[in-house]
DNA sequence: CAAATTTGACCACT
DNA sequence: AGTGGTCAAATTTG
C-alpha cells in the first residue's frame, strides 16, 4: 500500500493493486527526472562561473542549453502529472454518475464523428469544486449500445447532494480504476437480461411482468442519445430502485 | 423568472 | 494557423 499525496493530493487515498495505479506506476519514472534536474542544475553552477570568467560568445548559449533543459525536464514532470489526474471510462450512461453537472460547451474534435461535451460540476462556484468532466460517443461500436468515452478530471470536493445509487452498479475495465473509488460508472453488464431471468425463475408471473418493464426502462437508458435529459434518467432509475 | 443549455468568441498551447 | 478547453451572452426550458 503506498499514500499517493504527491500527485494526487485531494485523493490521499491508498491503492489496492499497484500494477494498475498511475502513481505507483510512473513515481519512479517521475523521481528519475527530478534527478537529472538536479544534475543539470549542479552541471550549471560548475560550468557557467568557468565560461563568466573567460568572454566568450558561446556563454549564452550554454546558458540557453541548460535553460532548455531544465523546461523539458519541468514539462516532462508536468504532463506525468496531468495524465495522472484524468481517469478515463466507457459507458452507455454517462450522465449518470451520482453526481452534478453542469455543461459548459461542446466542441467538434478532429477525425472524430461525433462532438464532446464538457460539464463541470454543478456546485463550482458555490462550494468551489473544480471536478470536471468531457463526454464523448464512440467511433466504432463492436455491440449494439451506443458507448461514450467519459473523461474525469480532478475530484469533487463538494458535499452535494449524490443522488440515488445505482442497483448493480460494476465498474468499467480501467488502468486507473483503484484511484477512483468514488466514480462507478453502469457498463454494459448493468443492462445484462441475466439479472431479470434470475427473478422470473424465483418469484413467477408477476416478477416475470416487472422484469420485463425494468429490461425495457434498461433499454431506454442504454439507448438514450447523449443530450437527453439527466432528470430523466433520475427518474428512470428510481423506477427501477421501486421495483 | 431562475436555472440550464447552446454556441460563437476567446485563449493557451504547439 | 490549427486545435482543444473555457467563457459568457443569448436562448431555451421548466
Amino acid at each position: 500500500m503506498k499514500l499517493h499525496t504527491r500527485y494526487l493530493p485531494q485523493a490521499s487515498s491508498t491503492c489496492a493493486d499497484e500494477s494498475e495505479c498511475f502513481a505507483c506506476d510512473h513515481q519512479p519514472a517521475i523521481n528519475e527526472i527530478e534527478k537529472v534536474q538536479a544534475l543539470v542544475a549542479q552541471l550549471r553552477a560548475i560550468i557557467l562561473p568557468e565560461y563568466e570568467m573567460i568572454p566568450d560568445l558561446r556563454l549564452e548559449l550554454v546558458s540557453q542549453l541548460f535553460g532548455s533543459l531544465q523546461d523539458c525536464a519541468s514539462k516532462a514532470i508536468l504532463e506525468l502529472w496531468r495524465y495522472g489526474e484524468s481517469t478515463s471510462y466507457m459507458t452507455p450512461v454517462p450522465h449518470y454518475d451520482g453526481h452534478q453537472w453542469r455543461k459548459y460547451g461542446q466542441k467538434n474534435i478532429t477525425n472524430s464523428k461525433h462532438q464532446r461535451s464538457y460539464y463541470r460540476c454543478t456546485y463550482k462556484h458555490e462550494q468551489n469544486c473544480m471536478a470536471t468532466k468531457t463526454v464523448q460517443q464512440q467511433e466504432h461500436n463492436t455491440t449494439e449500445t451506443v458507448m461514450y468515452t467519459v473523461v474525469y478530471y480532478a475530484h469533487h470536493t463538494c458535499k452535494a447532494n449524490t443522488g440515488p445509487a445505482l442497483p448493480h452498479v460494476i465498474e468499467t475495465s480501467t488502468p486507473q480504476s483503484a484511484m477512483s473509488p468514488d466514480r462507478i460508472i453502469a457498463s454494459q453488464e448493468t443492462v445484462s437480461p441475466h439479472t431479470g431471468s434470475h427473478k422470473i425463475l424465483e418469484n413467477g408471473h408477476a416478477t416475470q411482468q416487472l422484469t420485463e418493464d425494468m429490461q425495457v426502462l434498461l433499454k431506454k437508458i442504454a439507448c438514450a442519445p447523449l443530450d437527453s435529459d439527466i432528470w430523466e434518467m433520475d427518474a428512470i432509475l428510481c423506477r427501477i430502485n421501486a421495483c
